[in-house]
RNA sequence: AGGGGCAUCGCCAAGUUGGUAAGGCACCAGACUCUGAAUCUGGCAUGCGUUGGUUCGAGUCCAGCUGCCCCUGCCA
């Protein structure tokens, strides 16, 4: 953990603060799901925490009832644990201090720092002032604190309306920071909340409610995004005037979001490919949704790697999605076992084949372990594996040429079978029988070794093949209407892939590497009749680059 | 422009008393290879937004420019 939040609490603990103890906090607004953006989050919190020996707690911070929903915090708990973090007895709702909250409220108006305005909501808007002019006090300013004290336990019992009446700070109308004209604190709303339910029809507002959260929670560092740093003063000032000692109160500091090329992170639009239908779902293997991610078949591993790699910062970044690539390529090359599947299947016959056999195959290069795959007479092989008119720098089967069938033998090809229209539809070969894989004979050099399946235990799969959702221009950005740059062939559906028998009872998610192809898992969709594979990422590809320069 | 931030290789990002530009991704070249994967080796900023200044010496200090992001919700 080395970044800039970890230097401001080396240098908060060096000056004696915080003796009891480093606290940070994940807080999710449960008004939608958790998407790769949060995962940085996320890590950096309970990262810090961990480091630190400290703590982190979840909390949602729920105090827009007209927005939130419990359906987001059952997904936003499940993909936090899935990841791997664990806040333990530690998950609280900022609805938990709804009747502390009311309480520094009245405290606040006693000391003359808050009153309750009549102005409308258009009224407060046309005197706040602008960028350039600050702006105007309200005519009810100046009530007493009785008579402030009077109306807002008015407001909370519900004797007015929605928007009939807000609770404000007393700070600044003429102050270069918009948050420190008078900030609304508290507004009523008659609404239901998902956990109070109908207890309260007034309701804090973020500005209020977070800060004295962290502070009740005994949050020592409150880390979040940098548009907040215009709310730092309010933060600090809310606290310094209800008496929070300096040494042990929170302290906010902001980084940079997290953006990615080829994909957005933002609820609202996030929601948006949802409404309209461009993916499945949230969980689609195509979104940048940590419940996406996961379908797709992403690991924990992965993507807390990724969020060690990128770092974190002030300055505002678009790191390339190549990132988030590599960290699962990194880890499942570890990880996940090898398997062949032959995705466009081309029929080859071996001409000198007659018995059925089994070889002897990895199930990883370096981590031992073995299985048995048939081989017979018919295979089939990739039909990107064959050329008829094969470039100099291709090294796999041609006419007259020779390749290594991975764990079983050399063949060569003698004969090219074509359809009416002249499309190749089924090659003849021969093995070369001294050329069996571990046998004593077999060490012949072969430029090409390619991936095969044997044709009668073959078994079907369907294979969806992902691409990126959204073509970004070569800057890594997107139009104004990203909508445009929806990538019409993010999905390609595979119906008859081909694979060996070995992962014919695969459970959902079980992670493999297709031999030469790339990284796949099983996915929720698959039944007994019909195994579907989710392409996670390729292999790095050399040899497209060849092929296209 | 009133305020708050940020500017170091194509992309992230170290650099904290000024001492002569880490690392990762991407890319290129080569070695190795029964995955054109992995692995290994080498290459990749005389330069730190810009212009001046201070200094023996500046990414680091000072001044002035420029560019980008955020702020006028009873959202978070």
């Amino acid at each position: 953990m080395e970044n800039f939040v970890q230097q401001a609490i080396d240098d908060d603990l060096k000056n004696g603060k915080y003796t009891t103890g480093i606290h940070t906090r994940f807080p999710p607004e449960p008004n939608g799901y958790l998407h790769i953006g949060h995962a940085k989050s996320i890590c950096l919190n309970f990262g810090l925490a961990e480091f630190n020996n400290g703590l982190c707690n979840l909390r949602f911070d729920d105090t827009n009832p007209t927005k939130e929903d419990v359906e987001y915090v059952d997904s936003i708990q499940e993909d936090i644990h899935w990841l791997g973090f664990d806040w333990e007895d530690r998950k609280f709702y900022a609805s938990d201090y709804f009747e502390k909250l009311y309480n520094y409220a009245v405290e606040l108006i006693k000391k003359n720092l808050a009153y309750v305005d009549d102005l409308s909501a258009e009224e407060i808007r046309r005197t706040r002032g602008t960028l350039t002019e600050g702006g105007k006090e309200s005519p009810f300013r100046n009530r007493s604190i009785e008579e402030n004290l009077n109306l807002f336990a008015k407001m909370k019992a519900g004797e007015f309306s929605d928007g009939e009446k807000v609770l404000r700070a007393k700070i600044d109308m003429s102050s270069p920071n918009m948050n420190m004209r008078d900030p609304v604190i508290y507004r009523i709303a008659h609404a239901n909340h998902h956990r109070t339910g109908d207890q309260w029809c007034i309701y804090p507002m973020y500005d209020f409610a977070h800060p004295l959260s962290d502070a009740i929670e005994g949050i020592t560092h409150s880390v979040c995004t940098l548009e907040f740093e215009d709310h730092r003063p309010f933060y600090d000032w809310l606290l310094e005037s209800l008496d929070f000692d300096e040494k042990t109160r929170p302290r906010q500091i902001e980084f940079a979001r997290l953006d990615l090329t080829n994909t957005v992170t933002s609820k609202r639009k996030l929601l948006q490919l949802v409404k309209e239908g461009h993916v499945r779902g949230w969980d689609d293997p195509r979104m940048s949704t940590l419940s996406g991610l996961r379908r797709r078949g992403f690991t924990p591993a992965a993507i807390k790697k990724f969020c060690n790699e990128i770092g974190v910062a002030k300055a505002n970044s678009l790191v390339d999605i190549s990132m988030l690539e590599h960290c699962v390529r990194e880890d499942l090359n570890e990880t996940a076992d090898r398997v062949m599947a032959v995705l466009n299947p081309l029929k080859v016959i071996l001409t000198n084949v007659d018995e059925d056999e089994y070889l002897i195959a990895e199930n990883h290069p370096h981590h031992g372990g073995n299985r048995y795959i048939p081989f017979g007479r018919e295979i089939f092989i990739e039909r990107d594996d064959f050329m008829e008119d094969a470039p100099k720098k291709f090294f796999r089967l041609k006419p007259g040429g020779e390749v290594r069938l991975k764990y079983a033998y050399i063949i060569k090809c003698n004969e090219v079978i074509k359809d009416a229209e002249g499309n190749v539809i089924e090659l003849r070969c021969t093995i070369d029988p001294t050329s069996k894989s571990g046998g004593e004979t077999a060490n012949r050099k072969i430029k090409g070794t390619i991936h095969w399946v044997e044709a009668k235990s073959a078994i079907k799969a369907e294979v969806r093949l992902y691409d990126y959702l959204l073509k970004t221009d070569e800057n890594g950005n997107l139009p104004e209407d990203f909508i445009s740059a929806i990538n019409p062939n993010s999905l390609i559906v595979i119906k008859n892939a081909l694979i060996e028998p070995s992962v014919k009872f695969a459970a959902p998610s079980t992670r493999y590497q297709f031999l030469r192809l790339g990284y796949f898992v099983v996915d929720y969709d698959t039944t007994f009749e019909n195994l579907v594979f989710n392409r996670i990422v390729g292999l790095k590809d050399t040899w497209s680059k060849v092929k296209n320069a």
